[in-house]
Order: structure tokens, then sequence, then C-alpha cells
RNA sequence: GGGAGCUUAGCUCAGUUGGUUCAGAGCAUCUGCCUUACAAGCAGAGGGUCGAUGGUUCGAACCCAUCAGUUCCCA
């Protein structure tokens, strides 16, 4: 067969890719292994895919590879989230560039361009996914607005109104008057803004020169103004009590009133009360009976009620209203001022507090098992520090308004009597029969109901993804549901700790009694090098699948997790990539170096190579111990770290190197079959992080059988206690290390020939491994020697010297020197030793563990110091 | 304003209940090599008083206190 000196991925990716697919190897189905789940967490239906999804779905790859390959029926669900306000606004902005507005058409019209839309874009994340080798069951695919997934959001907020969770009240929520719909808290970002601070007067009512001046930021409000406020503890205003003012403008007679929330210190220490419009204002005005004005109109712009400005936008109406305050002598002055806006995070604009019916949901008594869930470490957080975030959120959970004012997403079933009451029914039937019940009119059809326009909040189908993707809230005791829930690893974005991950908890506990996974493993962000977000607008992010073109998946794979600690963000750069398909480039050249090479039956193994085997597959034991107890701690860039260090230093460096033959030699049979076996287990180890070269290659290392695959292999099983092995032989390195730089430092080439002296310490030395230190150091001799030897170079491993006679080049003056340094440190190092244990206190009360060992830490330095004392004596004596 | 976290090599990070031979890795840097698998490589080297100060201890990067810097969350 003929080897390509260079690996192709793109070639290879698509080949393999294709197969596993035809295999159907990533389809699950219940049987009576172990389960091992993931539900992916949902893209949106308008994204693409960008470098934060590379990462959290190599993760989720890893995992999943992993977990197939250790026997356990590994089931990934994917989907796509419907995400409400984003593709509503998405839709809207296509309309318009159309020339269509969205208030000219109907719910039905509307929602038929959206449904285009997302069959449209909402496979586009998915499909990039395979490119990236995702090993998702895609039998399974799911959308949130599936008719599973409705018919399972709309069931459960039915139940949670008949549990009495759920209820309509009017609140100040943060209104976003570009896409005309409440946002929650969480989806409201602050900025800190340059703005000014108007000082105004208002005229105390029954007189004509006595004022008070408040000091706001929102001028424009002034024309919902129904109270000015007080603290009761300012004697400024003491004698105002009971006193009325008049606004300005319209002169509306309001109240003063005296309350603690107004800090003295600030402004004037006079407070203007605008109860529809500042929710500090709407809590004061509940307490002293205001009347609540609302000045503005869903897009922001004043309403009637405002009685100026009609119809102007709220920022121009700031603008307009200062000449008219001034000309009617109410303003006093303007300061600069530095505050806190509140923006949207989907349109972006400013958002405007703002009086309303939403519905809610009650969280105080549902969230209590999924606050002691992760308190008590049921659930696991990796790393474990977002345990107090969330515990802060749970401590300070807020009713959760779970309306929107849009047309796309689960629309609210809740349907209004003529007479404004109200069934909630998860089907019209349904709500027919209870509303003829509930007004006794037998008559009632759906023509005289009324279902809620708005729909809910999408974080209310997500918070049920793991169980609905299994159907297992329309049909809670099916299989799937049974088998497939509680999922194992959740793999997410810091950032919806509570719009999600929390929320998840919640639903898991009450619909399922039981916690929706068992681990979650957060990422970071993925910035650029100067830790700048990346992102389509700073235009600072690579295209995933041009780097994927050119670094292969494999590569890209690697380089993003080399780089990724849990929970720390990450710094991408394109070379992370390039060190990637640097590692396949690697793999790949060992790979043709074994297959280079001629195969002969007829010889027996070489010792050197029969000890090299024996040691890598105690090495490889090792390795696989450390690696499952990285994946354990989810510690996947150490796994990877300790897979990739495994190839390059141990198998391709040292491994091959002892048993590669002389050049154009044979090897001999056993030694190749053992290579390849062993090389099987390193690919089995690497898999789960670059699976499409290691399934390249195990299939070119031997003859398979159609639909075997090392993604249905199994993971290597460690072999305890090889220690022992695996320390010798560190020792041999050491010993082949230190006459490769003493020809490095001598300029003496590879192919001459040298003789060593060994002169064993208490340690003893190891002659076992003779022939391996006889083909790399390329020894003519090797000899045992109680003698010092003179005018060699020497250096020491433990407590044995090591001699390489010479001649001519050994300088002895630099020598002397050099074994000084060496017994310098030594010394010191026996005097820190001397200082423990010589210290009274240390011996008795330090554990006899690290007694022993620093006993043993004193004969071995003083040793070390008899011998290098001796070294320096037989030099000076041969100067002589 | 309230809370949480972080600070270890030029960069990004490990460092397990305080205790093995002067604190580790990857990348970057420097030096030498196109050695017959691999220059997308190999062989080496340098680089850190573990943010500061004080304390506990026989012993502190690790525990405690104070301070400084920094990031995030909440308001």
């Amino acid at each position: 067969m003929e080897i390509p000196s260079k690996y192709d991925p793109s070639e290879v990716e698509d080949k393999w890719y294709k197969y596993w697919m035809e295999q159907n190897f990533f389809h699950s189905e219940p049987d009576d292994r172990e389960p091992y789940t993931i539900v992916i967490p949902p893209p949106n239906v308008t994204g693409v895919l960008h470098m934060g999804h590379m990462l959290n779905n190599s993760i989720q790859d890893i995992l999943v590879r992993r977990a197939r390959m250790q026997g356990k029926n590994a089931c990934w669900v994917p989907g796509t989230d419907h995400a409400s306000i984003a593709t509503e606004a998405k839709v809207v902005d296509k309309l318009r560039k159309e020339g269509i507005s969205k208030d000219d058409l109907t719910r039905d019209e509307f929602l038929a361009h959206a449904w285009e839309w997302t069959h449209k874009h909402g496979g586009i994340i998915l499909e990039q996914l395979k490119k990236l080798g995702a090993s998702c069951d895609w039998e399974r695919t799911c959308f949130t607005m599936d008719p599973i997934r409705s018919e399972s959001v709309i069931k459960v907020f039915v139940d949670l109104y008949n549990k009495g969770l759920i209820y309509r009240g009017v609140r100040m929520v943060n209104w976003d008057p570009a896409a005309k719909t409440a946002v929650s808290d969480e989806e409201v970002n602050y900025k800190e803004e340059k703005s000014k601070l108007y000082y105004v007067r208002y005229i105390i009512e029954g007189t004509t020169d006595q004022y008070v001046t408040v000091a706001t930021t929102r001028p424009e409000t002034i024309l919902g103004d129904t109270a000015v406020c007080v603290n009761p503890h300012d004697e400024r205003f003491g004698h105002l009590t009971g006193k009325r003012v008049l606004v300005p403008l319209i002169n509306r007679s309001v109240p003063i009133i005296q309350d603690e929330y107004v800090d003295i210190e600030f402004g004037t220490g006079c407070l203007k009360i605008t109860p529809a419009h500042d929710i500090n204002d709407y809590e004061i005005g509940l307490r002293h009976h205001l009347e609540v004005i609302d000045t503005f109109n869903d897009d922001g712009t004043l309403s009637d009620k405002a009685q100026l400005l009609v119809g102007v936008d709220r920022f121009e109406a700031r603008k307009q209203i200062i000449p008219l305050l001034e000309a009617a002598g109410n303003l006093v002055k303007i300061e600069d001022y530095t505050n806190k806006v509140g923006y949207s995070e989907r349109t972006d604009v400013a958002i405007e507090p703002k009086l309303s019916a939403q519905w809610f949901l009650k969280m105080s008594d549902i969230t209590k098992p999924a606050a002691s869930a992760v308190e008590q470490e049921d659930i696991k957080f990796y790393p474990a520090k977002f345990k107090n975030l969330y515990r802060h959120w749970m401590e300070n959970i807020k009713d959760w308004c779970i309306s929107r004012q849009l047309w796309w997403g689960h629309r609210i079933p809740v349907y209004y009597l003529a007479d404004g009451s109200f069934v909630v029914a998860d089907s019209e039937e349904k709500a027919v029969e209870m509303a003829r019940i509930t007004s006794g009119d037998s008559k009632l059809t759906s023509s005289d109901l009324r279902q809620d326009e708005d729909v809910l909040d999408t974080w209310a189908s997500s918070w049920l993804w793991p169980i609905a993707v299994f159907d297992g809230i329309n049909h809670p005791e099916n299989k799937e549901i049974n088998y497939y829930y509680p999922t194992n690893d959740l793999v997410t974005a810091p950032e919806i700790i509570f719009f999600w991950v929390a929320r998840m908890v919640i639903a898991g506990y009450e619909y399922r009694g039981n916690l929706p996974f068992k681990n979650v493993y957060f990422t970071g962000i993925v910035r650029d090098k100067l830790r700048r977000k990346m992102s389509k607008s700073l235009g600072n992010s690579p295209d995933p699948l041009d780097l994927i073109a050119k670094y292969g998946a494999d590569g890209v794979r690697v380089g993003m997790l080399f780089c990724s600690p849990a929970g720390n963000d990450i710094l991408f750069d394109e070379s992370l990539s390039e060190q990637g398909r640097n590692f396949s480039s690697k793999i790949w050249n060992s790979f043709r170096l074994i297959k280079g090479w001629e195969v002969d039956y007829s010889i027996d193994q070489p010792e050197h190579s029969r000890l090299a085997i024996e040691w890598f597959r105690a090495k490889l034991s090792e390795v696989t111990l450390t690696m499952d107890d990285h994946f354990d701690k989810y510690r996947l860039n150490d796994a990877l770290m300790t897979i990739y260090n495994t190839i390059r230093d141990e198998f391709s460096g040292w491994l091959l190197e002892i048993i590669k033959p002389a050049y154009q030699a044979p090897i001999d049979g056993t030694t190749i079959d053992q290579i390849s076996e062993l090389f099987d287990e390193v690919l089995r180890l690497l898999h789960p992080f670059m699976p499409f070269i290691s399934e390249e290659i195990w299939h070119l290392l031997k003859e398979r059988n159609p639909g075997d695959s090392i993604m249905i292999s199994q993971w290597p099983k460690p072999i305890s206690g090889q220690e022992e092995i695996c320390e010798k032989f560190e020792v041999i390195k050491e010993v082949i290390t230190g006459i490769r730089s003493i020809r490095k430092a001598k300029e003496i080439a590879n192919k001459e020939q040298l003789q060593l002296f060994i002169a064993p310490g208490e340690k003893g030395y190891i002659p076992e491994y003779n022939s391996i230190v006889f083909k790399m150091a390329n020894l003519s001799q090797l000899q045992i020697t109680t003698e010092e030897v003179a005018g060699a170079m020497s250096f020491r491993v433990n407590t044995t010297a090591y001699y390489l006679p010479l001649g001519d080049v050994v300088n002895l003056q630099e020598e002397i020197l050099k074994i000084e340094e060496e017994l310098k440190y030594t010394l010191g190092f026996l005097e820190a030793v001397m200082k423990k244990t010589g210290n009274e206190r240390f011996m008795s009360s330090a554990p006899a563990q690290v007694v022993d060992l620093e006993r043993k830490k004193q004969t071995d330095a003083q040793e070390k110091i008899k011998m290098l004392e001796e070294r320096i004596l037989s030099f000076k004596s041969s100067m002589d």
C-alpha cells in the first residue's frame, strides 16, 4: 500500500464521518448497558457556527466518545432553540427589507414567514457540527418548537398554573421599546453613560415665590410625576410637611411626601416621584398610595397622558422639554453626571421601566430542591467556584416573568372570556369546555374565547430540554426517559447559569423528582490574544469552517483544548490550530516510519526491543491511569497534554528510536506485531480528541473487518503496579541523555563509538538495560568499575557515577570547576537537610515517613559528596 | 454600594489534606543540528525572592490577617 508522505485531513475526515454515519454508530437505543447521556445546549436557529460552539461541542464530543469506548451506551442529543426575541427580530428585519411591516401581517402570516426562516437557517449549525466530527445521534434531533416540545411546554404551563405557581400581575418590567416586549432582569445589560443632572424647581402650591428643587436625569418623565419626596429626617424640608407642589409645565398639584428611601446627600435631597417609570418610584408609590400616570406608549414615544410632546420619542422629548422648562422659569441648572443605563441584550436599546400585565412564575418554593442539589454536590460543578454564584442567585431569587409580547414562540394557553375572566387549558377544546362550566353558558363556543396574545419566554421551553428531548413531560413513564434521564454531563457557559442551568435543575426536580444532569462543565469565553471576546462585529473571530479546512477538524479540536482549562476564558490564536495540525503530522510520520520497515519473521527479537516494549507497556498503563484521573476531574486539557507528550516523547522519541532497525535492515516479526498493538492502544487513547486521524491510522495499521471502527473499540484498561519498571527506565533515559550531552559538549559525532565505565553507588546499577544503553548511546564497551576513572568526562545519576574516557578532549581545569560547582550545591543541600534532621521538634513532630525521607536525603547527599571529593582529588593528582 | 473569584516563568495555566533533590507544563525565546519518519522536525539551554506585609508552624506557593492590583456577578 502506498502511504502518502503528507497527511491530508480534508479527504480523510469526510470519508470517516460518512462511514460512521453509514454504520449508524452515533445512534443509541435503550438497552441493558449503562447509559451515558448528554443533551446539547441547543444553538439558536438564527445563528451560524462560531468559536464558542466549536469549543463547547469539541468538549462534548470528547466526553461522549470516551464514554462510548468505555462500553457505555452513549447518547448525545442534538437540537436547536427557537430563540423568540432574536429570531423574531431577524424575521421582522428581513420583512422590512422586503417592504413588509409586521403590523400589516396577521399572526398566522407572520408565523409562516418565521417558520420559513427557521426551515432555511435552523439546521445550519447542526450541519456545521458534522464537520467538527460531532458524534450526535442525528436521528434524535429536536427543536424547541416541534410538536412534542411545544406540547410539553404548554402542558407544563397548565400544570404550574393549576398548582398555583403561575399568576398574572401588574409589575414594573424591563420594557424593550424596539421589540415591544418585556425582557427579564438577566437580559438587561447596564452600561455606564455620561449624562446630565437637571435641577428643576417646583413651585409650592398657594405661593408665588416658594420652590423646592429636585435633581433628575430624566426630565421627560416630569409629566408623569405624582409626588415629590423628601427624607423625614431632613431638617431642611421639615416646614413643607403636608404641602403640595405644582408639576412644572402642566401645573398638576401633587403632594410632598416623606420616605426614608431618599438620600439626603444626593442632589438636592428632594426627589420627584414618577411611579409609572421608575422601579423605586413605583415602590414608593405603592407605600404612599400615589396615582400612577403612564406617560409613554409601547414604542417609547410620549402618550396622551403626558399632555405635552405627545408622540415625540423619549430621547427627543428629553431635549425638547429643556427649553420649555427654561422658558417657564423652572430650570435651575444642568450638571454633568455619570450613571448606569440598562440596555436590552437583544435589541440594544435603552430599557424603559414600564408597568404592564405579565405572567409570572412563583419561584420561592420550587427552587428548594434545586438549591440543595448543588449545595450538597448531587450535581457537581466544574470548576466548583460557580457554586457560589449559583447559591447567590438561588438565595435572592425573584419571580420569573415568563410572558413576552411576541408572536414567535409558545403562545400562552390562557383563554379570556368576554367578561375578562379566563381559563387555562392545553387545548382550545378543553378551554371551551372549561369556559362553559365557569360561565354557566353551555352554548359558549371557541369564538367567544380570546387566547392571550403573548408567548412564553424562550427559557420556559429550554428549561425542560433534558426531559423534553425524551418526551418525558408528555409521557413520563416512557422507556427512553426512564433510561436516559438523568443525563450525565452538561457542557455550557457560565453566562447562562441562571437563564438555563439553574432552571433546568428546578424543572428536573419538579417534573422528574430528580436532577437533570450529574455534572456541569463550564467552558470559558473564547477571546482573542488581546482578551477581547471574539465577535462578528469586531471581526476578530476566524470562521471555524475555514480553520477546519486549513488545519483539519482534529487540528482545530486539539488547538482549542490545548488552551482551555475548565471555566477559564480561552485565548484563542490560530497558531494553536497550527500546533494541532503539527501534532497530526507527527503521528502520521510515526506511522509512516513503522509501515516503511521491511519485516522478517525469521529473525529473533533483539533484547533492547523486548525491554523497550516491556517498558512502554508499563508506561501506557501509567498514562491511562493518569488520563482516567484527569477525565474524572474533567481536566480535559491535562488529559490531552498527557497523550500529546506520550506520543511525542515516549512513543516516537524513545520507543521507536530504540526498536528502529539499522538502516535498510529488516525488523523482526515479534517487535513489529507488538509495536502495532501498542500503537493501536495509543490511538485509542487519542481517539476522543482526534477522532479522524486515529480512525485512519487504526485502519491502516492492520487488516480490519467491515464495520470495524476505533470509535467502538475499547478504551484501554490500565494494569496497576507498573511504577517500578517506569522508574528504572527513567534512570536509563537519564544515563543516555547524560552521554548525549557530553557528546554534544565535546562535539563527538553520534557515529563514533564510546566506552562507558560505571561506578555503582549505594542504590546499585541496573545492568538489565545495558542493551538499550549500548544502542542508544552507541557504545563499544560498557564496564562496571569500583575505581575512579582518571582523566574521563563524568556525570552522576542518583549516586552512581558514569565515566567516558575521552583522552585529549577532556579539559581537566574545566571539569574540576564543574564538579566543584556540583559539590558546592550538594553541600548546601546537605546543610538544609541537616537543619531539619538536627531539629528535635522536627524529628519528634513530623510524620515518620517525612523523617525517613530526610534521613535518606542526608545519606545520599553524604555519599555524593564523598564521590565528588574523590573525583576532584583524582583530577588533581592526574594534573601533577 | 453589596458579594464572589483571581494574582506562580515573556504568555496561558497546573501545583491534590502544608512535608521527597533549590516550584512544574505547554507555548514563546535562545543555541546547535536539513542525523536515512518527521525543519509542520530533533537535541539542548536560559527564565520565577509564587502580588505586598505581618502572623500560625519544626516546616508555607498552599492556612490566617491586613493591604494593593484585577475580573466577574448583583444593585
